[in-house]
DNA sequence: GTCTATATCCTGATAGAC
DNA sequence: GTCTATCAGGATATAGAC
């Protein structure tokens, strides 16, 4: 890397071309005229545009999955292990929504991730899938702790259902604020991450659903 | 239109290719290639690549839709307008969940509605917009009846994450049943249904968060 | 309506001078 | 490390025979 950061350069424009076309809508022509930089430079630093792609990723992914785990950590020696159940998903929400609102493209990323989980096959998303899942490893016992007589195909669906929240929240900043003519303030982040809290924490607290359904 | 249907073909095609990989990344020699059909074909019957796509979600999208109004209709009229906050979301809902199993490519199409809302700046989305719009309205009118004292910012920051945890559960299905090693069956669709129908409505239940949450 | 052949452009990637 | 020039391949789209 030399003084003038162009590796910098090309992953900020290319998180920021990413989170608002997709991956496989921008070319690395693209990517290097917004960034301001050669065309050979991406293949000289980076090696392909896959691989750019996962650097892109990896950037910030640490930091977010460590801000989150310290969070959960600090509840637990706190509480003793009796975590509350918001306190587990504010842990593993607020993180992500703040980072949102960090200067440095961070509002980009996160749209990213959320892109990632939405699109199912995903060779980006398998690459990264070992540093996701030691998180949810984490998190999948401490909301057991919380929740210890739920069962486990119900718990499985409502973590799904809370991941798709996560996403379309994550990804789309402005639907909320355009379908409710401005009532929700999409810079408001304690407000959207109290929003996600209480919900989510609202579906995983639900009765187990009834067996069948008569129509 | 031919007897031999090449319309349909294609269309079937370019819906299973999407829904699998993306708009972006299917090319249309791909999908006349899957189609068994010329390459000249699609831009004979269609006009151009992002026509077929427009094709391609509008096919269904009307009667799906048609199914939801319909259910929502037939429970007003049974209930004289008190319907359970359930069933409203069971007529959103459903209808989708069920077309993902219908054999003509519906599998295929509620992938794609899924990957639609995943993508924020999204032309085809833009386009498809108004179908989208009258059905909302509709909704809108069912859930407040259901949820009068809800405020207003409330009500559309839930709405936006239950819209999240369809589309990511239309998405992929195969996330829940990995992740909780067999336990979520994504074959057995009542009860992703009554999974669904209960977290959301649990969620648009919960109480009004905090104003501010100290940590 | 279907097909072949082709036009035109853009893609990711690289070679080699500086 | 940066640049220009260029490659080989694939993209959408079309022209014109059948």
């Amino acid at each position: 890397m030399t003084a003038s950061g162009t590796q910098e350069r090309i992953l900020d424009a290319a998180e920021c071309l990413f989170a608002e076309h997709g991956f496989g809508d921008v070319s690395v022509r693209q990517v290097v005229h917004t960034a301001g930089v050669n065309v050979a430079s991406i293949h000289y630093h980076f090696g392909s545009k896959e691989a750019l792609v996962e650097a892109v990723m990896s950037r910030r992914l640490k930091p977010l999955n460590d801000e989150r785990l310290r969070l959960l950590d600090e509840y637990e020696s706190r509480d003793e292990g009796e975590v509350a159940l918001e306190d587990v998903l504010y842990a593993l929400i607020a993180p992500a929504v703040k980072l949102s609102r960090s200067r440095k493209g961070g509002k980009s990323f996160v749209r990213l991730v959320g892109r990632l989980f939405a699109e199912p096959s995903n060779t980006v998303l398998e690459r990264l899938k070992d540093r996701f899942e030691v998180v949810f490893i984490r998190f999948h016992r401490a909301f057991k702790r919380t929740l210890p007589a739920i069962r486990k195909r119900d718990y499985f669906w409502r973590i799904h259902f809370i991941l798709g929240a996560m996403s379309l929240t994550l990804c789309d900043r402005e639907r909320p604020a355009a379908w409710s003519e401005g009532s929700c303030d999409p810079d408001d982040l304690d407000e959207v991450i109290q929003q996600l809290v209480a919900f989510c924490a609202a579906g995983l607290r639900s009765p187990v659903p009834r067996k069948k359904r008569k129509r």
